[in-house]
DNA sequence: ACACACTTTCCGTGTAGCGGAAACCCGCAC
DNA sequence: GTGCGGGTTTCCGCTACACGGAAAGTGTGT
């Protein structure tokens, strides 16, 4: 009878849970998927997916083209915009582009979302470097400036289960859980977070916290090509921007969302 | 057998269409929302709210800070993201840069949503008007530049339904059917869409339609304070920039509807 | 003509969603 | 202290609803 003992894996949970896999068989690179290709990418059934996606569309969340492919409805974008990521955005936007125009790098500004570092806005320079991260991607916390920034400020258990799995990026990620510590210490000592081609060869980068009430709430990244000349003339800049979009986000009320984890499950008792 | 009778739009539906239901709770007043207020504004029994939005969290959807209170869920966001209106904006954007740097008015850009139209962007002229439409938001078809402009090249189904529920906004909104059906004819014509104080006194705007492979797609709005001097100067630009973003839409290879096949083979893997 | 891939419908099974009611929690007033 | 009012969580029996294998329907290429 039970064949399902697996813990937080996926398998047999609510509609609600199934669902939302459906809407997760979406991403960047698939923004319209046919049926079959949905049930593919989500592992359920053919006939599931059928009858869940005709909901999903009776709510709006989804549209049916008239190809028969699926995408994210309007209303998805609009909820989505609910989001405290948006607000943070907003405010951070006019602050992102001074950087970009006084130092000509790109910027980045980025939230600790799970465990990786989610990307709402990047900003490109006229420096260009060929990396892209768009908006709505995400990176790891342990490789990248902006995630390093993140890290340093999270909850120690955090840093402890991202240092348990730190596999290489390329030849200069960190794998050593006692270096990465180091260097998240020294991250809240200077408030500085670097990163050289830990992630992508021929990038480095350079992150600063931004500050809300009580904790980080997002970073603020500077991605050059590898030896940009005098890319730590740039540092003030960036430390100001942070300054600002901290006032402003101080300012504005807003509240810390950042989900943090799981935990309580159908633990015993 | 007969469809459900309910004309409501809520009322007793799948699991599916009930979670969403939750989600229309939220809104730009109300990004974060207790137990009580969630069940009221989705008009669901509380125990079932609670279990629905027990799942909600658990899929990432919505988020539970540590004041109890709900919220849109950093996935949501990422989700809405691959909606079309995303793609969509991010091309249009340095056009419409273009048009509020020439002009120095308001732009506006939109789509049609159901039977209003959402604007997925708002640019802010220096020739300030006082109203507000941020994105997200959505304003009615009959009384803006932008749904006129929309409305005229829509499905004639739509726009009878739409002409049968003409509420007035303010004393200069028309409430005809014949009177707008005779503007939507001379939109198509002329390919420009006007609206003076018909929405909110003391705005008038322009708007011309976004053309896509075959039909519009979106639609480009200038707003202006009432008697703003010769602001038909504008009307090249705009038509100008409809112009660059139609062809930049049409490279890009968005669809609406394809009905042909398009490049992309998936490798099943 | 056949083969193949995708989509839609059907329908018997039983599980998982339902939600009223009661308990619980906490701050407040008296 | 006791009672009150708001929100939150848990309980639990009933059955509506989701489930998904299987089969029929559709369209394209060969």
């Amino acid at each position: 009878m039970a064949k399902e003992g697996g813990t937080g894996g996926d398998g047999r949970r609510s509609v609600t849970v199934r669902a939302t896999s459906l809407l997760n068989a979406f991403d960047t690179e698939h923004r319209a998927l046919n049926l079959s290709q949905l049930s593919r990418r989500s592992g359920l059934p053919l006939a599931t997916v059928h009858r869940l996606a005709a909901d999903l569309v009776e709510s709006r969340l989804l549209v049916r083209r008239l190809d028969g492919r699926y995408e994210i409805g309007a209303l998805l974008w609009r909820l989505g915009r609910l989001a405290p990521p948006t607000e943070l955005r907003e405010l951070a936007l006019p602050h992102l582009q001074d950087v970009v125009v006084t130092t000509g790098h790109t910027v980045h500004l980025a939230v600790l979302e799970g465990t990786r570092a989610l990307v709402i806005e990047r900003l490109a320079g006229t420096k260009t470097v060929p990396t892209r991260h768009s908006p709505g991607d995400d990176v790891p916390l342990y490789c990248t400036a902006v995630g390093k920034a993140l890290l340093a400020y999270a909850d120690p258990a955090l840093i402890d289960r991202v240092a348990g799995e730190l596999s290489p990026h390329t030849a200069y990620t960190i794998t050593s859980p006692a270096v990465l510590h180091r260097q998240l210490d020294e991250i809240r000592r200077t408030g500085l977070a670097r990163s050289a081609q830990e992630h992508r060869l021929g990038v480095s980068s350079l992150a600063v916290p931004v500050h809300g009430h009580d904790g980080v709430v997002a970073a603020l990244g500077l991605l050059a090509p590898l030896r940009a000349p005098r890319l730590a003339d740039a540092l003030p800049h960036l430390r100001a921007a942070s300054a600002s979009v901290s006032a402003d986000f101080l300012r504005s009320g807003l509240a810390v969302a950042s989900s943090g984890a799981d935990g309580s499950r159908n633990a015993s008792g």
